[in-house]
DNA sequence: CCCTTTCTACGAAGATCTTCGTTGACGACT
DNA sequence: AGTCGTCAACGAAGATCTTCGTAGAAAGGG
């Protein structure tokens, strides 16, 4: 039993929300793909202020968390997004949607618009969504 | 000097994002206008296990950051919410737009609308909303 | 007046998040 | 083989969030 302590078998049945810190290295490996620790580091340092251990500390807990996957077969770990981006946007949004609310995408989306305005193409964008929604919408 | 280390002059520039427990006190203030603690507590406890003390401090954390104004009149201190939902959705709509979509309100509405399916009536709404930002949209 | 109830204040504990120092292993270069 | 730089692992520290026990003040009834 030398160096295995491993959970490699442990189930989660659901994946954690991400933090703030855990989605800019989500971020880093959704638009750049697999990547050491190093790489992410690189990319990560001229908008945050951070250190090398710091952001290994933070993958490998991330990887007991399921949100990453982790290459052990070279020397410098390689690791993935385990979490698509887009189902990841959807599980955040569904949070705040509930908690911030009231659970209606209405008030939501209203709120995102009226924000930021978009440029009228992103507008036209959206209308071209909407079209499509309103032949499936049922009720 | 009797017992007044208060800190009521204190100046804050920005008042922090709330946490998930304080987002569910402000939704009861919102909802039902200035409360004691313990008014606040019965809306709380149907939904939520939680015990007197537990929200009564962290109603006088929030009035510390400034997210609550606090009435000390009457024996039992009422409570207000300090900040509108309006400008508090925003906030937390923006710091995720920012966080997890780049930053494009376009990706979070379409996100937002294929995840949960708004009624025929709502997507109107939208469209209608759409509509008035066209007419201003200037870039 | 004393007793009971209700309230605020205080402090501490546990959980999570973020940060980084230190250590030992590994490889490359000489 | 010895030295130097890079890496993963570990642990610890500080910050924040959440929870609640306990103590003491305030109000009201008998």
């Amino acid at each position: 039993m030398k160096s295995d302590g491993n959970k490699r078998t442990m189930h989660r049945e659901s994946i954690p929300r991400p933090t703030d810190g855990e989605l800019s290295i989500l971020n880093v490996l959704w638009q750049q793909g697999p990547s050491t620790v190093r790489e992410v580091l690189v990319r990560l340092e001229p908008t945050r202020a951070v250190g090398y251990t710091t952001v290994l500390k933070l993958m490998q807990i991330m990887v007991d968390k399921g949100l990453l996957v982790r290459d052990e077969s070279q020397r410098s770990h390689v690791y993935a997004a385990a979490v698509s981006e887009g189902d990841t946007q959807r599980q955040l949004l569904d949070h705040l949607m509930e908690r911030a609310f009231g659970g209606s995408a209405r008030k939501l989306v209203q709120q995102a618009l009226s924000t930021k305005p978009a440029s009228a193409r992103e507008l036209a964008e959206i209308r071209s969504l909407l079209d499509h929604l309103e032949k499936n919408a049922g009720d």
